[in-house]
DNA sequence: GAATTAATGTAGTATGCGTTACATAATATT
DNA sequence: AATATTATGTAACGCATACTACATTAATTC
């Protein structure tokens, strides 16, 4: 039924045609959430940049907080650091969790502005979007939390904690100046405790 | 000649008298920053807060990062964590170290909103108090940096960059959630490499 | 070709922001 | 008492924001 709906609209859409492609328009507004910030993005930053005018962006994205969803959405499967692939059972889990900080490291030093885009997301002024931020970030934690737990349950939790927390540190800091090599350095630094927390079964 | 002219005018001050302290409305300034965040904060909330008008509060400080900066002032001198007592030259680096870290976990946790008042300062989208905020991070930073560097002097710049990230991280998590012993478990396993850091002549 | 549908461009709205003009009130000086 | 000085209360200002009403344009459907 819905299937038969979306096709007959997308082969056969009515009325004027759409003189841009939202999908397209994405990772374009990715870029400017992860350059300046969601708060610093106005709509007007990106309906110009993608040479459109507001009412093209609200029917295709209903609103700033929409769109930053869609994008987020888009990072999840293109530009976030890839768990699933890090994080395999084949491997000691310290050696991964430790390659997942020092991605990290690499991933938050790329653009001028760095950082996370979620882990600044996270700390906007707008309920929605935060929201939104927040339920990527969380989700994110629940992959780490399991890998871990499959193998060492009771640092699980604690281990989780410290990597996300390093991890956001490590985003402000390549916010605030940071390059490259010291945000590895740190990553490494902090890696190394990993795996003699993961064998200890209560706190250090 | 200053000093004579401003004690002439504080004993005998001409005009209407003022209906505020600007001195005691600091600390109310301070805890709204802290709670909220520079952006969140609009000058028409703490002029509410103060019960003054909006004239009243920028004769008194000028602008809203102006009144900002007073609030870095004050916070350094009573807020901050007592990087001086903590970083005494009679106690092992290290655990100096850890100390400040763990004394970040519990002073983090200690608002509802969570965080450190100077490090949540740096991220704010208006530049003069980012500029403020951030000239009180790289002041405190120095600090570490120099304790550590009268003894470690090749292990200065990493560890402090280790240090203020794993603060930086600290904060941002105490603000997304991590309670106190959360906090505190990370600023103990973050402490637990620290020592070999610093015996450490190149990075590990 | 007429009707329908949908996206566009123009030009706004309402709201909140940091900040200020101005007249008034309250004090010290003369 | 008259004047000078300073802070106050009222009431805005200019600007930026997210968002939208409405007429128009461009396509499909009948």
């Amino acid at each position: 039924m819905d299937f038969v709906i979306m096709t007959t609209n997308i082969s056969k859409s009515r009325g004027r045609p759409r003189r841009f492609d939202p999908d397209a328009a994405v990772p374009i507004a990715q870029h400017l959430f992860h350059a300046r910030g969601y708060d610093a993005v106005s709509v007007a930053d990106v309906t110009e940049a993608l040479g459109i005018n507001p009412p093209s962006f609200y029917a295709a994205f209903g609103s700033k907080a929409g769109l930053y969803a869609r994008v987020l959405d888009n990072w999840a499967q293109t530009g976030a650091i890839p768990l699933a692939a890090i994080l395999r059972p084949d491997r000691p889990v310290a050696e991964a969790l430790v390659e997942v900080l020092q991605e990290a490291a690499r991933r938050y030093a790329i653009d001028p502005a760095g950082g996370c885009l979620v882990l600044e997301g996270t700390r906007c002024n707008d309920t929605e979007a935060r929201d939104s931020a927040l339920a990527c970030n969380i989700a994110a934690e629940a992959v780490i939390r399991d890998y871990i737990a499959a193998r060492y349950p009771q640092a699980a939790e604690r281990v989780t904690d410290y990597v996300s927390t390093v991890m956001s540190g490590l985003s402000a800091k390549a916010r605030n100046g940071h390059d490259r090599e010291q945000l590895l350095a740190t990553a490494r630094m902090a890696g190394a405790v990993i795996e003699q927390a993961l064998s200890d079964g209560v706190a250090i």
